[in-house]
DNA sequence: GGGACGATTGAA
DNA sequence: TCAATCGTCCCA
C-alpha cells in the first residue's frame, strides 16, 4: 500500500527511522517498475540545525523544505549528483530527510543516479505521483544504527548529532 | 558580478 | 589524494 499524507506530517526525527524498511518505488518511462526497501537516511531539522540546507533561510532552492510532508526534494550538487530528499512535518516547518541508501544502490550520489532524477521531481507530491512513491515495508523487527550525518562538519555541534539512521541486518 | 564550495564518487 | 563539474549562495 502507497504510504499517504498524514505518515509525513510529524517531526523529522520521528520520521526518518520510521522510512527504514519502506519501499521506494520507481517506475520509469519505459514502463519499468523498480522497488527497493530504504535501509540508509538523514535528518535534517529547521533552520536552527545548522547542517541543514534551512540554515540561511528560505532560498529558490530549498524552498520545498517550507511546503507540508510528503513531497520531494531534489537538488544539485558536485556538478553531477541530484539527492533524493523527502520533506516532512506541517507547512511553515523546514525538514526533510535525506534518502542515502537503498538495498543494493548505496550512497546518495547513486541512489539519484539510480532513480534518474532530475530538476522535474522538484516538488513532486510522493502521495499522488505515478513515478515516485513510497509503499509501506514488511511487518519486522529491525534493528537501528544511529550514526553521525555525513559531509557536514561545518555546522560545528551539529555535526555530532546523530541523525543519522542505518538498517542493521 | 565574482568567487568559493558543496548532505559525493570513482579513479590514481 | 584528488579531479570531475556546475548550481547556489554569500559578499561586495
Amino acid at each position: 500500500m502507497r504510504i499517504g499524507k498524514d505518515f509525513y506530517q510529524k517531526d523529522v526525527l520521528e520520521i526518518a527511522p520510521l522510512l527504514l524498511g519502506k519501499f521506494l518505488v520507481r517506475r520509469f518511462e519505459d514502463g519499468r517498475l523498480e522497488k527497493r526497501k530504504i535501509t540508509e537516511v538523514e535528518a535534517y531539522g529547521g533552520q536552527e540545525d545548522l547542517a541543514s540546507h534551512a540554515r540561511f533561510g528560505k532560498t529558490l532552492r530549498n524552498k520545498v523544505m517550507w511546503e507540508r510532508g510528503g513531497l520531494v526534494y531534489v537538488y544539485f550538487v558536485y556538478g553531477m549528483y541530484w539527492m533524493f530528499n523527502i520533506t516532512t512535518g506541517k507547512r511553515g516547518k523546514p525538514q526533510a530527510v535525506l534518502v542515502r541508501s537503498v538495498e543494493g544502490v548505496e550512497g546518495p550520489g547513486r541512489l539519484g543516479k539510480w532513480l534518474a532524477l532530475d530538476k522535474s521531481f522538484y516538488g513532486e507530491d510522493l502521495t499522488k505521483s505515478n513515478r515516485i512513491w513510497l509503499e509501506d515495508g514488511e511487518l519486522e523487527n529491525f534493528k537501528i544504527k544511529k550514526l553521525e550525518r555525513v559531509g557536514v562538519a561545518y555546522s560545528g555541534s551539529w555535526a555530532k548529532k546523530k541523525w543519522r539512521f542505518i538498517l542493521e541486518k
